[in-house]
RNA sequence: GUCCCCAUCGUCUAGAGGCCUAGGACACCUCCCUUUCACGGAGGCGACCGGGGUUCGAAUCCCCGUGGGGACGCCA
């Protein structure tokens, strides 16, 4: 049989961390199995949904290269499916018609909780045998409700969290189909996941309880229940649960942020999940490997720090051309449109050891560009009557040599052994009068990137 | 309140009864490298929530606490 996993996102706000992760899981699992992946938009919710929202997840899902094999399907241009189930279980009297209206509802509630119970649907429009239904109001119009089993258990063994068994007494008769005839989040998603023969389910921990009513809903149909994976939330840095009000963000944020997709997704595929000791692996290894097994049961917390530490681990070996595009763009923001491709590559190569972030990476190789603004403290500190001469004299020396990161070193040495001095005496004024600050990889190595023109020309704006 | 779930270093995790004096990674600390800052290398600090069982033996299995989380919508 083949494995056919999907993401369901409902088109309410951005594709933020937890979500893509949960598409990266079913993502990989159908690739793991050679099955097909299907992305599919839950939006019978109108009031909330929007079409921002919906190219938000689409754009969210390309910058991480999660590609679907079929969709993306809009549960809104499936009504007349559902229409047609719906009719069918009202037919079989699998489901009925409830008259109550929202308030009765809410009193009803209200009045539940207050005496301590479990909120839920007392069945006083539930049809069964012997039992007389009230006269329907001509003035509410009726809801659907499925017409849950009353005994029994309803168990099935989750992928990731173990065999879960609810009562069905503890289920009441959700409600399927609005007052204005929309059918309800639960009636859909039974009616995709079998209409689109999804063999895995993998989602959100807080759909665990959807769960029981989802599948007596599948029995009721004569669909086949699929497998069940839930995950557990993804909590912020700080512990704390996410939410839109607190640090939710859109995945496409990181790419604002200055992270490679590629760390953003090594990041998500270990949190909550494991392969041995492995930590840091490409999607292609990640597919090759993915399991439901080696899924965490429990709440995993973001770490921004180890987020960090892969993206330097991509930074330094990504596609230096595809580097230098981003890069690129980064620069153009900062104002920054002409650097000439050559000397952005090398300066990308020089400098992508030490940065964790494309961001910094941009403003760290920014002076190649475009003339820095000198840190005053550096300057007065390194530049300073005893360094002036070095620099002078070296400086001299820099019009007739050979422009390689070695001769330059060579010149160096060589001025710093005629004035008898350490060699930082030559190279710390030097990062400032160039850079503009006093920390930088090799000096010769930014000269010869730099140029000589440049090299000299900064150099000379201090001496005059 | 009711139901469901979870519990190993600060964090992500390995661990499927003896391989565990609990392993790895991030972070942190020390040292080395060094032309400054990084990178890198070598070390170090640091955890099985508590209590009962079961067993020759428990981080691993069971029960009870405790703590955390989730769900109880004509939202998804």
């Amino acid at each position: 049989m083949q494995v056919r996993t999907r993401f369901a996102p409902s088109p309410t706000g951005f594709l933020h961390i937890g979500g893509a992760r949960t598409a990266l899981f079913s993502w990989a699992y159908a690739k793991r199995f050679q099955g097909r992946f299907v992305l599919r938009i839950e939006d019978t919710d109108v009031a909330r949904s929007t079409p921002e929202a919906v190219q938000a997840i689409l754009d969210g899902m390309h910058w991480l290269g999660l590609d679907y094999d079929e969709g993306p399907f809009y549960q809104m241009q499936r009504m007349d499916q559902y229409k047609v189930v719906i009719q069918n279980m009202l037919a079989a009297g699998t489901a009925y018609l409830c008259y109550c209206s929202k308030e009765e509802l809410d009193a009803l509630r209200e009045q539940q909780m207050q005496q301590g119970q479990k909120p839920r649907y007392d069945g006083r429009w539930r049809p069964e045998a012997g039992k007389v239904l009230p006269a329907p109001p001509q003035d509410v119009p009726p809801v659907v409700r499925f017409k849950n089993p009353t005994a029994g258990v309803v168990a099935w063994d989750d992928l990731v969290k173990g065999r879960i068994e609810i009562s069905n007494t503890e289920l009441d008769d959700v409600i399927i189909a609005r007052a204005d005839g929309t059918p309800t989040y639960n009636f859909c998603v039974v009616v995709d996941d079998w209409e689109m023969n999804i063999t895995h389910v993998i989602r959100g921990d807080d759909h665990v309880n959807n769960t029981p009513r989802q599948i007596n809903m599948l029995n009721a149909l004569g669909a086949k229940v699929p497998e069940y994976a839930h995950l557990s939330m993804i909590l912020g840095d700080d512990g704390q649960k996410l939410s839109k009000r607190h640090g939710a963000v859109s995945v496409m944020q990181y790419d604002e942020e200055g992270y490679l997709p590629e760390a953003v997704l090594n990041y998500l595929a270990r949190l909550g999940w494991s392969h041995g000791d492995d930590e840091v692996f490409d999607m292609q290894q990640f597919c090759t490997w993915f399991d439901l097994d080696h899924i965490t049961p429990s709440a995993a917390q973001f770490n921004t720090e180890k987020l960090n530490w892969l993206n330097a681990h991509y930074i330094k070996t990504c596609d230096i051309g595809k580097l230098a595009q981003d890069i690129a763009k980064r620069l153009a923001q900062a104002g920054v449109s002409d650097a000439p491709p050559a000397q952005l590559a090398s300066a990308l190569q020089l400098y992508r050891e030490r940065a964790n972030n494309l961001n910094q990476l941009a403003q760290d190789i920014h002076f190649f560009f475009t003339l820095p603004q000198a840190n005053a403290a550096d300057v007065e500190k390194h530049i300073t009557p005893e360094t002036l001469p070095i620099v002078a004299d070296f400086a001299q020396k820099l019009q007739t040599i050979d422009w390689t990161a070695e001769a330059i070193h060579a010149v160096m040495n060589e001025v710093v052994t005629t004035h008898q001095v350490k060699f930082p005496k030559l190279a710390m004024p030097l990062r400032v009068m160039l850079i503009g600050i006093a920390q930088s990889p090799s000096i010769d190595q930014v000269m010869m990137i730099l140029g000589r023109e440049a090299s000299i020309a900064r150099i000379n704006a201090y001496l005059s």
